[in-house]
RNA sequence: GGGCUCGUAGAUCAGGGGUAGAUCGUCACGUUUGCAACGUGAAGGCCACGGGUUCAAAUCCCGUCGAGUCCA
């Protein structure tokens, strides 16, 4: 089928023809859009139109927080649930770090059909966090890297009709005319749109040359249906049981619209873009006509162009022509307003991020956390802004409103200031190892090679500005290359590595046939035997119709234990879950279909592994009553010895601490409260709970499996106690550092706890045993034997030095051809061999000294230049049968055969006159 | 999750198979009314830890622990 005739269908809607709209083709791109001026040739997009709502605004004035109003009330108004915004850090999703769009919230179970929307129609106002266009923010005007995508959606199923295009477009209508828009002035563009795997018509929102919305009407996917397919742009996409309308309009972009002002930062965070001015020293700007006029000259032309490499100089140049100044002049004015700008939005968007709880580390979102940081830090070093970056936050998350935010402002600034310390150091340590390198390429006069620079920026995050303006003032010559991050970019994606292939991947079809299988576990978790049917075997697996073996899940693993039929008696060593079907892993024997089979599951190991993973939560719980609110987990691994825990957490978990969370947990133990099992619509839930639900991965599906356990509340499939007495007593083992923000604790639970502390016992008594005193007094003690063999070891270096000294005394050397030489055997360790020798060879001499101990050493220091030491040594030891070799001037070496001592010196001492003489 | 760099005196770092070093800091003495400065000298090292290779390892190899950093 053709898509283009398809689509062009699509866009027929009866709303456009009531309403008396025409369907026109832009002169300048050539795209089609609907709009009420007949009159109309171009699209209204840039850059076919120029920004014109500049100094002339298209929309009554509102600020931030009105038009959010505005809109989430209109749309409640005309039937929509207002729903309360997701976090910035997506954190029910584990293929993205950030919420991205509003539609991300609902991804994927309900814009998949699986789960029902939280509510429908609803309407939500979503900030989101985009880092793809960091050049761009500050520079274009428009950029900006936290943005909230208000949106109003609709989730169409075949039985169930919510609204479709017409009524989207006419609502879109009525909202642009309830803020005082001028509807003759706006059009709608045709656009198809894709992305993440979904396809369909959608229409771009104009007017005054800015685009403030985009209507999708998400109605195709991947997934093949029986309905033909269409091929875009090389992939073929099916018509979708589910029709989603996703709309997503900007409200930073309607503010701006609203204001007609320069940029959108001045329209959107006027208080801030003034305190950031004046602490950079430039608020006289301000109120300068010139700069008003130069800046929304910029953004007019920015608006037209694509910001990024060679075009800033473009752009640059059509800005200067235009007010008949030098492009560099105008680089020097504007450049730190651009500063400005972007400091403004970055520390919005890191408000954003660390109230969510992000934890700024090296990994995953924590990463991006830091990445914003430092480049906030850099250009307030840049713009010579004195106050801490923590103020600038906390403001901003003041005006954003701290009731919106979980975490603790207080500990958002601790995380600030920390950071900010830590970069500096990293700042400073940088700069010494750019000032080495350009100081050693500047004395070989060369320049410094593109590999050093790689290698600094990648290994110690120097950034190539900072190290050319370095080795610069050293007087080394540097060449940056214009496509530099990309190059280090390519040189990561070499050792990419292919995905791994699912290991269940391949019993998918297999298991299609079978009914999903009765889990026992969760019903009866304390029980171990159990009976069944054997369903289906293959593979060496068994598949029963219920069954009490828990399958590895959710960082649990799989139970064990055996399985008897009328003919045999089976083990189970692995248990395995596909879809909704268990498969159990038997050796020892084979099962039948159609067998009665009883099942026992190893007791003591089940107990242990339902202690342990009934100790995470207690753990976790305790851990964010200690170190705050922010505790997320970041990974764990429970098994029946000890398990561990990832915490995400800015700073080391002192031993204090550890020893609270220990106490915490066991307290909570104590308590012996009930665990509570539930399972639960998702949506719900998760307004129910919130996202701290998701700590251990998402689960997939509609309904989730609802944990509580001493008042942490967590989505989880593994078996626990039935109470928080049952897991006996925790004992942690140690807190390791994994990565920066990451905190590992490792720990042990019940009958394993008391083993380890058994464990820990002995090995206090056996130290104490065998040092001989109390184990209370083992740090002491150990202490002092310490130093005492610190203290002896300085001793016997100064008698060894003393014992060479009198040795050196007592030794009478030959002259040789007027040099004093010495060549004799003496039974001292090689190092102090060396040192004689060496005090011999200082004053012109010669030495060769062979001394037994275990093996032989042989030592021959020569401060005469005829006699090359490491020449000599070779053959010497090689009579000892062994080896040396070294330095003209000293040699060592030595060998096991000890009876050959005599003739070796013999050699040594021919080999020397023979040099002497030659 | 993947990659890269680095662990040597209290601090900052050289040395990269052959006697463990420099600078700053510390301490003592000297010059000085005192301070600063200078001079002379000294103390201060499990060369992160555990294996291996070697006649010989701070140095090479493997592992562990710790620190830093880039990317998804």
């Amino acid at each position: 089928m053709d898509v283009l005739i398809v689509l062009e269908e699509e866009y027929q809607l009866d709303y456009f023809k009531e309403q008396g709209m025409v369907r026109k083709i832009c002169k300048s791109c050539g795209s089609a859009f609907w709009t009420r001026d007949s009159a109309r040739e171009i699209c209204g997009d840039a850059p076919c139109e120029p920004y014109n709502f500049i100094g002339n605004p298209v929309f009554k004035t509102h600020n931030l927080d009105t038009m959010r109003e505005a809109y989430l009330s209109f749309f409640e108004k005309h039937g929509h649930t207002r729903i309360e915004r997701y976090p910035v850090a997506a954190r029910w999703r584990d293929d993205i770090y950030l919420t991205i769009a509003s539609i991300a919230d609902f991804q994927p179970y309900v814009t998949g059909g699986i789960v029902p929307p939280p509510a429908n129609p609803l309407t939500i106002s979503q900030p989101c966090i985009r880092l793809n266009d960091l050049d761009s923010v500050g520079r274009s005007g428009r950029h900006l890297t936290t943005f909230e995508m208000m949106a109003h959606h609709a989730f169409n199923t075949p039985s169930e009709e919510i609204y479709w295009k017409d009524r989207t477009v006419e609502l879109c209508d009525q909202f642009i005319a309830s803020i005082g828009g001028d509807l003759n002035r706006v059009t709608f563009k045709e656009h198809l749109w894709i992305g993440g795997g979904n396809a369909g018509p959608s229409v771009e929102v104009l007017i005054g040359g800015l685009e403030i919305a985009t209507l999708v009407f998400m109605s195709l996917g991947r997934q093949k249906t029986a309905q033909p397919g269409y091929d875009l742009n090389g992939d073929m996409y099916y018509p979708m049981k589910l029709r989603i309308v996703d709309t997503g309009y900007g409200l930073e972009r309607l503010v701006w619209a609203s204001k007609g002002s320069p940029t959108i930062y001045d329209a959107v965070f006027p208080e801030m873009v003034s305190r950031v001015m004046s602490a950079a020293g430039l608020s006289h700007m301000l109120n300068n006509k010139d700069y008003t006029r130069i800046l929304s000259l910029n953004a007019k032309f920015a608006g037209l162009m694509d910001i990024s490499g060679t075009n800033l100089f473009q752009l640059r140049k059509k800005v200067a022509a235009a007010i008949d100044i030098s492009p560099e002049k105008l680089d020097r004015i504007i450049t730190p307003m651009e500063k400005v700008y972007a400091t403004v939005d970055h520390t919005r968007c890191l408000a954003y991020m660390l109230g969510d709880c992000i934890v700024p580390s090296n990994v995953r979102e924590g990463y991006l956390a830091r990445l914003v940081i430092r480049r906030t830090l850099r250009m307030m070093t840049d713009l010579k802004i004195e106050e801490p970056l923590a103020d600038l936050i906390e403001e901003q998350t003041r005006i954003i409103g701290m009731k919106k935010f979980e975490q603790d402002i207080a500990v958002v600034r601790e995380i600030v200031e920390r950071e900010t310390v830590k970069y500096a150091a990293t700042l400073e340590r940088g700069t010494r190892i750019v000032q080495k390198i350009a100081k050693t390429y500047k004395a070989r006069s060369q320049r410094v090679p593109l590999a050093e620079i790689i290698t600094l920026y990648d290994s110690h995050g120097i950034q190539p500005e900072m190290i050319r303006d370095i080795a610069t003032r050293e007087g080394a010559v540097v060449d940056l290359p214009d496509n530099f991050y990309s190059m280090v970019a390519d040189m990561h994606s070499e050792s990419k590595k292919e995905a791994e292939v699912s290991t269940t991947a391949k019993y998918d079809e297999r298991v299609q046939g079978l009914p999903p299988t009765k889990k026992l576990y969760y019903e009866q978790s304390s029980d171990v035997e159990f009976e069944a049917v054997v369903l289906d075997f293959f593979d060496g697996y068994a598949v029963t119709d219920q069954t009490l073996f828990y399958p590895e899940g959710g960082g649990q693993p799989a139970d064990t234990g055996t399985m008897v039929s009328s003919e045999s008696m089976v083990r189970v060593d692995d248990v395995i879950k596909v879809a909704e079907v268990i498969l159990h892993h038997i050796s020892g024997g084979i099962l039948q279909r159609g067998d009665r089979v009883k099942g026992m599951v190893d007791e003591e190991r089940r107990w242990s592994l339902m202690r342990h993973h009934t100790a995470t939560h207690v753990i976790l719980h305790a851990a964010k009553e200690v170190l705050g609110a922010h505790i997320h987990q970041a990974g764990a691994q429970k098994g029946s010895e000890s398990s561990r825990m990832d915490l995400r957490h800015f700073k080391h978990i002192t031993p204090d601490e550890l020893r609270r969370i220990e106490t915490a947990a066991n307290r909570m133990i104590m308590a012996n409260q009930p665990v509570e099992i539930s399972t639960e619509d998702r949506t719900k839930a998760e307004q129910k709970y919130g996202f701290s639900l998701y700590q251990g991965g998402v689960p997939p599906g509609r309904y989730i499996r609802i944990v509580k356990v001493a008042g942490d509340i967590e989505a989880c499939a593994g078996t626990h106690c039935r109470s928080t007495g049952e897991v006996g007593v925790i004992k942690i083992i140690r807190v390791e550092h994994i990565q920066d923000g990451i905190e590992r604790i490792e720990f042990t639970a019940g009958v394993a706890a008391i083993y380890y502390m058994q464990h820990l016992e002995q090995i206090v008594t056996s130290s104490a045993e065998a040092l001989s005193v109390q184990p209370d007094n083992l740090p002491a003690t150990v202490n002092r034997f310490f130093t005492e063999w610190k203290d002896q070891k300085k001793e016997i270096e100064r008698m060894s030095s003393k014992v060479v000294e009198l040795e050196l005394q007592s030794l009478v050397a030959e002259s040789m051809e007027g040099i004093p030489v010495v060549i004799k055997r003496i039974d001292l360790p090689r190092k102090e061999l060396a040192q004689l020798a060496s005090s011999i060879s200082e004053k012109g001499g010669i030495a060769l000294l062979a001394g037994i101990g275990e093996t032989v050493s042989v030592v021959l220091a020569s401060g005469e230049p005829r006699v090359n030491a490491g020449d000599i040594i070779g053959q010497v030891c090689s009579l000892l049968g062994g080896k040396g070799g070294g330095k003209p001037t000293m040699a060592q070496g030595g060998g096991p055969d000890a009876g050959q001592i005599d003739l070796a010196l013999k050699v040594g001492r021919e080999r020397i006159i023979a040099a002497l003489q030659g």
